[in-house]
Parts: structure tokens; C-alpha cells; sequence
DNA sequence: TCTGGGGTCCTAGGACCC
DNA sequence: TCTGGGGTCCTAGGACCC
């Protein structure tokens, strides 16, 4: 990193959590699980009982009898972290946004104008405390590495700024954990070269590492140890891959109801494809037997796609060989869609009752709206399996026609 | 403590090309 | 009939993050 660079990380505290407790003012300063099975957020009153994501309701519940278990309003939430992240862009346009609840600010350069970090990390943290509500906490160093470990170690409501002069003394005496890419496996792994803390890591040599853990993971966790973390901040790409799964509880072995749990799943997708003016080529599907084992299996497509159809139709195959992988209930299946393409058009497959069956083609895509409108339209005429329908009739030929045009002129 | 839903990145092998 | 070295793309699995 260039000298003298001062990156801000800032983390939301708890932030499913703080947000239930802003909503509903009785929740304040009790424990709260936010979710159904398992908990997505605890507050920080429950995480003094040991409770932490993703244990077990029934778990968290036997360590905390009293927590408040809600279930979640998560359309909220993002609105939440907009007006937040709304509050990083007036120290700097330089924001990337890593999760719904964190991000990082270059403000390198800003301090004639909004004074030093520390200054403009004290001026984020009571603003969103004061406009938004939410307690947030944030790490201040040369590099984003340093940032984050440093706004973890602020946590909750907390700020700390790393000495530029003593980073290596700041970060050698912590545990490996602290860092980016060391999860439970890594972790095992560095214990029996004898590393627990980041100053033991520094010592190990590439070589040793890289034979324990693979070239890339070593070279990253090295690079770090030694205090090297030249990645800049940068605006946020697009994303990769969009995608949802779906948990079963018991879980099922019926074919036909694995199918509708992919089209339910397939649905969502292509809404939220076609919201971004999406489509992808590789279609991934994803399902789990109830000891945990987990089978991929995916195709890439000549074309991309973004209906609901497209992705049934072309995930049913692969949920049925990844099915072959074992015997027994399927307890997850997902779906999602990569390498992902702009789209100008947008394709919809619709089921009419004119004889013609299906209508499928294209639609200059500056309609995205209307395209929600004609599927809503379709499900109005013939039930929420519209689509399904319609993916059935598309399998049972060759190939997709291709003149929804005349569609969109019918209507 | 028996496990949600959204993602990213890496590895290794195979197919295929020149 | 047997065969190098380099590159790209694809697929399956796994670790990790919030």
C-alpha cells in the first residue's frame, strides 16, 4: 500500500439484531436471536451467554432461555444499510461496499476537507447513530486488511485506529482467526505446524505453508502476516452469480416435489435477474442429503437465459443427476445462475389458452416492468403454476419459439 | 452445536486447440 | 503410431465470508 494511505472500515453491530431492537423499543438491551432455525444475528446481550450464528435456536434457546426470538424483517434491513452507506458517501465517494452490513472508505486526501480519520471515522459513527439509530463500529489503518481486523477488534460501538509505526507488534500478538480466509479447517491445519497467532504465521516460510495449504491460500495468508495487503479500494463490481436454496427440515425423495421446490427457487432467480437486466449461461444446481453431503452439478448454455422456465427446464436434469450421487431424502436444493451477461432483451416463455400453447421470444429490455406484469398477468389467468406449465410444454420440444414479439404487440 | 441463505475464490482433472 | 508444451474452457468439490 502506498504510504501515508488511510482506509476506514465500518461494520454494523449485531446489525440484524440492532435494527429488531431499534423497531421495537422493548427489545433494548435484552438478548435477541434474530431467525427460525437457526440463528442469522444475536445481540450482543445475547452473545454474552455464548450465542452466536449459525447455532440452533434450540441450542442458543438452552443457553439463554430468556432471548427473544424474532423472526426478521428483512426487507428493512436494506434499507437500513442504504441510508447508512448513504452516510460513508459524504466522507468519500471512494465506498465498497462488502456485505450488507460493512464496507470499506478510502478517505486518503480528504483531511483538509473533513479532517483527519480519526475525525471522519467519529463523525460516521455519531451520525449513524444519531440519524439511522444503529450503534456501528470502525477500524482505521494503512490498509484494508488492517482496517478490518481493527474494526473487529472495536467491536461493539467501539473505533480503533492502527499505529502506523507499530502495525507488525499490533497484529503479530493476535490469534490466526482474526484474519480473512482462516475459517475452521485452516485453522486445524495451522495448529499442527504449531501457529496460533499471526506472529507465529509470519515465521512459517511460503514453501512449508503452501504444502499444507495450496499455493493461493498460502500466498495470501503469507503476504498478510508479513503486513503486505496492497489492494485498493474499489467501487463494487456488478456481482458474479445470482442465486437461492432453499432447506427441506426432514426433506423429501418425491420427484415432483423437488421439481416444484426448483421452480419456486427458479422463480425468484429470474426475478431478481431480470430486475438487474441479467441473464447467465451457467445454470449450477446445488442439493444436500441429510448427512450434510453436498452434490453440484451444472451446465453451461450457449446462450444466457433469465426466465423462470430456462432455469427449471434446464436445472430439473441436473437436480436428477446430482440426486443419483446417494440414496435418501434431498434436505437443500439451490439453484444459481453465472457468468452472467448485460442483457438488452429479456426472454419470457407465457402459457396461453388460445390454442397456441406458449409464446416465448424477446422484449427490448428497457420493459423489465413489463415483463413482471405480463408473468403477473399469466399467473392471474391460470394459477400460480403458470410458469411451470409452461416449462413442461418447453421441454416437451426441441426447441423455444422465438416470436414473444408478437406478444408484446398483442398486448 | 447438527447446521439458513446469500455469495466469492481456489483446486484439480478432463476436453480441446494449436 | 506416438507424442511436447502452452493455453482456454468446463465441471465438481470444498473452504470461507457475512
Amino acid at each position: 500500500m502506498m504510504a501515508g494511505a488511510h482506509i476506514l472500515h465500518v461494520d454494523l453491530d449485531a446489525f440484524y439484531a440492532s435494527v429488531e431492537q431499534l423497531l421495537d423499543p422493548s427489545l433494548r438491551g435484552k438478548p435477541v436471536l434474530v431467525g427460525g432455525g437457526v440463528v442469522l444475528a444475536a445481540s450482543y446481550e445475547a452473545r454474552a451467554y455464548g450465542i452466536s450464528a449459525p447455532m440452533g435456536v434450540k441450542a442458543a434457546l438452552s443457553r439463554c432461555p430468556h432471548a427473544v426470538v424474532v423472526e426478521g424483517h428483512f426487507h428493512r434491513y436494506l434499507d437500513f444499510s442504504q441510508e447508512v452507506m448513504d452516510i460513508c458517501h459524504d466522507a468519500t465517494p471512494l465506498v465498497e461496499q462488502i456485505s450488507v452490513d460493512e464496507a470499506f472508505l478510502d478517505v486518503t486526501g480528504t483531511e483538509h476537507l473533513l479532517g483527519s480519520p480519526r475525525q471522519i471515522g467519529a463523525r460516521i459513527r455519531r451520525r449513524v447513530r444519531d440519524e439511522v439509530g444503529l450503534p456501528i463500529s470502525v477500524g482505521i489503518a494503512r490498509t484494508k486488511f488492517l482496517a478490518k481486523v481493527a474494526s473487529g477488534q472495536a467491536k461493539p460501538d467501539g473505533m480503533v485506529e492502527v499505529d502506523p509505526d507499530s502495525e507488525l507488534q499490533w497484529l503479530h500478538r493476535l490469534g490466526v482467526r482474526v484474519m480473512w480466509g482462516v475459517g475452521p479447517v485452516t485453522e486445524r491445519a495451522l495448529d499442527d505446524l504449531g501457529v496460533s497467532t499471526v506472529g507465529d504465521l509470519a515465521t512459517i516460510p511460503l514453501p512449508v505453508l503452501a504444502g499444507r495449504l495450496g499455493r493461493a491460500t498460502a500466498m495470501h495468508l503469507h503476504s498478510l502476516a508479513h503486513n503486505r495487503d496492497p489492494r485498493p479500494v474499489v467501487s463494487r463490481s456488478p456481482g458474479e452469480s445470482v442465486g437461492a436454496q432453499s432447506a427441506l427440515g426432514m426433506g423429501t425423495t418425491d420427484r415432483a416435489d423437488l421439481s416444484t421446490v426448483l421452480l419456486g427457487l427458479a422463480d425468484r432467480v429470474s426475478r431478481r435477474l431480470r430486475k438487474k437486466q441479467l441473464a447467465g449461461r451457467t445454470i449450477t444446481v446445488r442439493i444436500r442429503f441429510a448427512d450434510m453431503s453436498a452434490h453440484t452439478r451444472a451446465i453451461t448454455l450457449p446462450t444466457a437465459v433469465a426466465t423462470t422456465a430456462a432455469l427449471h427446464h434446464g436445472g430439473l436434469p441436473l437436480l436428477d443427476d446430482a440426486r443419483s450421487e446417494a440414496a435418501g431424502p434431498i434436505t437443500l436444493v439451490g439453484i444459481s445462475v453465472s457468468k452472467l451477461e448485460r442483457r438488452t432483451e429479456l426472454q419470457l416463455e407465457l402459457p396461453f389458452d388460445d390454442g397456441d400453447p406458449i409464446r416465448a421470444g424477446s422484449l427490448r429490455g428497457a420493459s423489465a416492468l413489463l415483463v413482471d406484469e405480463q408473468i403477473d398477468l399469466a399467473r392471474a389467468r391460470f394459477g400460480s403454476d403458470a410458469v411451470g406449465r409452461a416449462s413442461v410444454v418447453l421441454s416437451s420440444r426441441p426447441s423455444v419459439p422465438n416470436s414473444f414479439r408478437e406478444l408484446a404487440e398483442h398486448d
